[in-house]
RNA sequence: GCAAGGGUAACUAAGCUUGGCCAAAGGUGUAGGACUUAAGAUCCUAUCCCGAAGGGGUUCGCGGGUUCAAAUCCCGUCCCUUGCACCA
């Protein structure tokens, strides 16, 4: 320990987390990571998500992260240019929501965030901070230096010098100015939008509003209004499948229930209490009128719309008066709780049939399969597999015009015909009852002067594919995926009444909804700090500077001051020089809203080399083979990951420990095997002393072997197959220390001969541990902005990388001739091949072979498919390593070259082998 | 239902794009051995079946097909996972 090493807590041999201190303070003090333009290279753009700053973040969000620092370091390495900056995001109302529950103190909250304090402060000063907690923007900015200590212990290359946050001023002109060029291009309008409302706090609720929001899912279903016409007054049900309008035979309404007549476009209306209370929340002018009795409804008789039947009311205590408008209609042909309540009760009733499946699912044998007039249980069960089969399989009959369609056609027809005749109208529920945290009743209202991004427009989806189908995508597979994304977009609502965010600058009661501001951010890493400058010296930046900056327009840059007017040029070189996202990573259920929205905005915006380059999508990460959630309780933090673990470790893991694509499962015994390797890794260069170098075989093997894992390297590297890429050279190029060493060679003399271009290029993914060995044996200069010499072709030996693939083969075929034949023999005598085998070959080829030569050509046809086309000197490889082949067999050696013509022969590649 | 991904030896997981050196990598487990007072750790060997000569047989969800040749290509079929929207 003493040595600057630890016994790591995996029981392996990690590096100290004293010996990361130091480098990442060395790394700091030298600005390393900090981009300078250089020209004289290519450059390279990469971002990862901003982190959202309402907590701190989890193995499962290091992941991607990780893979962007090392792809950062990658490029730095083989001669780029490289950006890898980040931000942070604050918009939108979970920060706002949190602090107004530690406001209230709301106990699950105060919990949660204690936990998150727990791992980083002492104790007696959380609940000084957690009371600060009470203004948002100390949750971000408690946050947002949580997480830059994380990533910074975790040794990102990350240019800390271009961060800002989605709340800063000199931010808001730039989503401003995009707001108003998506105006311009007319992509923005307004309409109507049903939302989650809370009763009591007259205002949109969204997820984490609601109790249970995050496990129980609470979003909006469309009801159809029915207006039923009565003589005194009319009836409004609500109901999901209008399709089955002209198969109903009856109303029903709660007989312990409170009813109301509204008015509504001069119509007089039945409703449940209720019902109008939400009805008077998604449309405007409804009048309430008066109470009324239950018995002046049952009394009645009504017409159903377009068929007109007269029915009568029942009263029936399966209805919700809190579900829709408090009266259905009954279908008991395809309704399972309709038909039920008919028959329990033992009331007459008919049954009309206006949807055919073609198969024998349907309300009768779904009662008799569950046995639903005894178990009430399965009711709900049975009645969405009745609504699914019909759905899926269904077209209507006895429906007049509409027989013939299919269910989904049908409905959408007559729900259309009800609304613009004047018989319908819409009517918006919650998929189930729901409440805020604070206990108010969540219901559907519906938000009038909505503003959307219009992202149906066609041009738009078409540039969208263009530029989808120039990128590159890791893994390819993705490619489609964002395709269909793209078509499947619609308008999307873009802008909310509370929050943290921006204001739309055309109409200041909206703010930015949080993806919508997040879009083309990346725009802002390049000149970072020139925009901040501008936007302090002028206190606003306009859309002028900013078309001039972004969009290369011209201006009369002279109005300005000259400081001013140096920062504004200076942000518009910065801009072209590094614009060009050329790699985005991210994970894939961005795909269809933060991506989309990344590739529409940018297709809409901007054009030629400042469009995205290529997008990488790493898959989900599991932590002990379940969900990452706090519900299981296997939430690991990443300070708990440079704690107990180490970054290199964490680092290698998320390399080698599964493809980028798949899952990744973060658990004990996969770390363990991880960590054993790396220990290993650690153990030989930590051993390492300076030594001869040495040009036996088997170190001339050994190089060229390197180099031949480096070139593999290099080639997945470049396709983002990071894993296959840190397989060949750490995982394979371990492995060949071993054989070096079984072979009878010095560890430290064939690490002498590898190590300077294997510490550079493990670096990107152990970046802490080859830093301290770079620095330990081999120059005072920093690993991580080494480049490496990618020209590895001359350095590889292919002929001896053959001959040694050629004598594993051949001990192993004596292994396998000495374990068959049960008494072991002591001399094995193997005769490779000679003239007369080559000569035949010839012949053979040539078709044209002696008669001598005849009785040669069944065994070479047998073994053909195995024969060497590359010749090697068998004869001396199998001499020159003579001592191995008995050490490793265990038995005497004798090698003969082939002198004669016989049956059974040897070949190129395939000695004869006896065992005496 | 739609869309995407997947089903590989005891388990886990590569391979499938570009068919053939694929009985099929790696890891785990299991068995034997080395080291050790012992345990642990580490290393070596074996791990579908048969075999006294490097061979043969049967395998890659199931059923067909293409081909000299299929885990890999095509068709069908069954099963599993995830997503289906305004939420960051």
């Amino acid at each position: 320990m003493g040595n600057g090493y630890c016994c790591g807590c995996t029981g392996g041999m990690n590096m100290d987390n004293s010996i990361e201190q130091k480098w990442r303070d060395a790394w700091k003090k030298r600005n390393i990571f900090e981009a300078k333009v250089d020209p004289s290279k290519k450059k390279f753009f990469v971002t990862v998500p901003w982190p959202y700053t309402n907590g701190s973040l989890h193995v499962g969000h290091g992941r991607t992260y990780t893979l962007g620092d090392i792809v950062a370091r990658y490029k730095r390495m083989i001669g780029y240019d490289v950006l890898f900056p980040m931000a942070f995001h604050e918009s939108g109302t979970p920060i706002l929501a949190f602090s107004e529950r530690i406001a209230n103190k709301d106990k699950d909250t105060l919990k949660l965030y204690r936990n998150y304090l727990m791992e980083y402060e002492k104790a007696e000063n959380i609940d000084d901070i957690i009371y600060s907690f009470r203004e948002p923007k100390n949750i971000a900015e408690y946050f947002s230096k949580v997480i830059i200590k994380d990533f910074t212990d975790l040794g990102y290359s990350i240019d800390w010098s271009r961060k800002f946050t989605s709340a800063d001023n000199f931010y808001q002109c730039v989503v401003r100015w995009q707001f108003n060029h998506l105006k311009e291009l007319g992509l923005l309008k307004k309409g109507e939008y049903p939302i989650l409302y809370s009763m009591n706090d007259e205002n949109a609720v969204g997820e984490d509003d609601i109790k249970d929001g995050d496990t129980d899912k609470v979003s909006v279903e469309e009801f159809t209004g029915v207006l039923f016409k009565g003589k005194n007054f009319d009836l409004i049900t609500a109901s999901l499948r209008p399709e089955t309008l002209f198969g109903v035979t009856n109303l029903w309404i709660n007989p312990d229930a409170d009813y109301v007549i509204i008015n509504y476009e001069n119509k007089d209306m039945a409703i449940s209490y209720l019902g109008y209370i939400k009805f008077s929340l998604q449309h405007e002018n409804v009048k309430f009128k008066k109470r009324i009795n239950k018995e002046d409804i049952l009394n009645e008789t009504f017409k159903v719309p377009f068929y007109d039947r007269v029915i009568s009311v029942y009263a029936a205590d399966f209805v919700d008066p809190d579900n829709g408008t408090g009266i259905v209609y009954s279908v008991p042909g395809h309704s399972i709780f309709d038909y039920v309540y008919f028959k329990k009760n033992n009331l007459d009733f008919n049954i009309k049939k206006v949807v055919e499946t073609g198969n024998d699912i349907n309300v009768e044998n779904l009662v008799k399969k569950y046995n639903l007039l005894n178990d009430s249980e399965k009711l709900k069960g049975a009645t969405q597999e009745l609504y699914k089969e019909e759905f899926y399989k269904g077209t209507l009959i006895n429906s007049s015009k509409y027989t013939g369609l299919s269910v989904s056609e049908g409905r959408d027809m007559i729900k259309n015909d009800l609304l613009n005749e004047d018989k319908g109208i819409m009517f918006y529920e919650t998929t189930r009852k729901a409440e805020t945290r604070s206990g108010s009743k969540v219901i559907v209202a519906i938000l009038k002067d909505q503003w959307f991004i219009d992202y149906s427009k066609v041009w738009l989806k078409e540039k969208a594919h263009d530029l989808i189908n120039s990128m590159k995508f890791y893994p390819e597979l993705y490619r489609k995926l964002m395709n269909d994304a793209i078509d499947w977009l619609r308008e999307r609502p873009c802008a909310r009444k509370r929050g943290i965010g921006t204001r739309l600058p055309f109409d200041d009661r909206w703010i930015i909804e949080s993806l919508s501001d997040s879009t083309i951010y990346m725009i802002t890493y390049t000149n970072a700090n020139e925009m901040r400058t501008i936007y302090d010296r002028l206190g606003d930046i306009d859309d002028e500077i900013l078309d001039y900056v972004y969009l290369n327009k011209n201006i009369d840059i002279n109005k300005y001051d000259d400081k001013t007017r140096k920062n504004i040029i200076d942000a518009r070189e910065k801009f072209n020089y590094w614009y060009g996202n050329d790699l985005r990573i991210t994970a894939p259920p961005h795909i269809s809203n933060h991506l989309a929205f990344f590739i529409m905005n940018h297709a809409a915006i901007f054009k030629g080399k400042n469009l995205p380059g290529s997008l990488m999508l790493s898959g989900i990460v599991i932590s002990n083979g379940s969900k990452i959630s706090k519900s299981k309780g296997n939430v690991v933090s990443l300070l708990e990951i440079t704690r107990r673990y180490s970054a290199d470790l964490y680092r290698l893991f998320i390399a080698v420990g599964a493809d980028v694509s798949s899952l990744l499962d973060w658990n004990e015994k996969d770390i363990a095997s991880v960590s054993k390797r790396y220990d290993y890794f650690i153990n030989i260069l930590k051993d390492y002393k300076d030594s001869e170098e040495n040009e036996d075989y088997i170190y001339e093997w050994f190089v060229s072997s390197f180099y031949n894992h480096l070139k593999e390297y290099l080639i997945n590297m470049e396709s983002m197959k990071i894993r296959d890429a840190y397989i060949s050279i750490f995982y394979s190029v371990l492995n060949d220390f071993k054989t070096l060493e079984n072979r009878g060679g010095n560890i430290n003399s064939g690490l002498k001969m590898i190590m300077h271009d294997w510490l550079i290029a493990m670096s990107p993914v152990i970046p802490y541990s080859c830093e301290e060995f770079w620095h330990m044996y081999i120059n005072d200069t920093f690993v991580s902005m080494e480049e490496l010499d990618t020209n590895v072709e001359d350095k590889i030996n292919y002929g001896i990388l053959a001959s040694e693939e050629y004598l594993g083969r051949v001990v192993e075929d004596i292994k396998e001739i000495s374990r068959i034949i049960k008494n072991k023999g002591e001399t094995a005598i193997i005769t490779v091949y000679g003239e007369y085998q080559n000569d035949f070959i010839e012949m053979f080829n040539r078709k044209d072979i002696k008669p001598e030569y005849k009785i040669m050509i069944g065994d070479y046809i047998k073994n053909r498919n195995r024969i060497l086309d590359k010749q090697i000197n068998e004869y001396a490889v199998l001499s020159k390593n003579r001592s191995y082949i008995e050490n490793a067999t265990g038995l005497k050696i004798e090698i003969l070259k082939s002198k004669e013509v016989k049956q059974k022969n040897p070949w190129p590649g395939r000695p004869t082998i006896k065992i005496i």
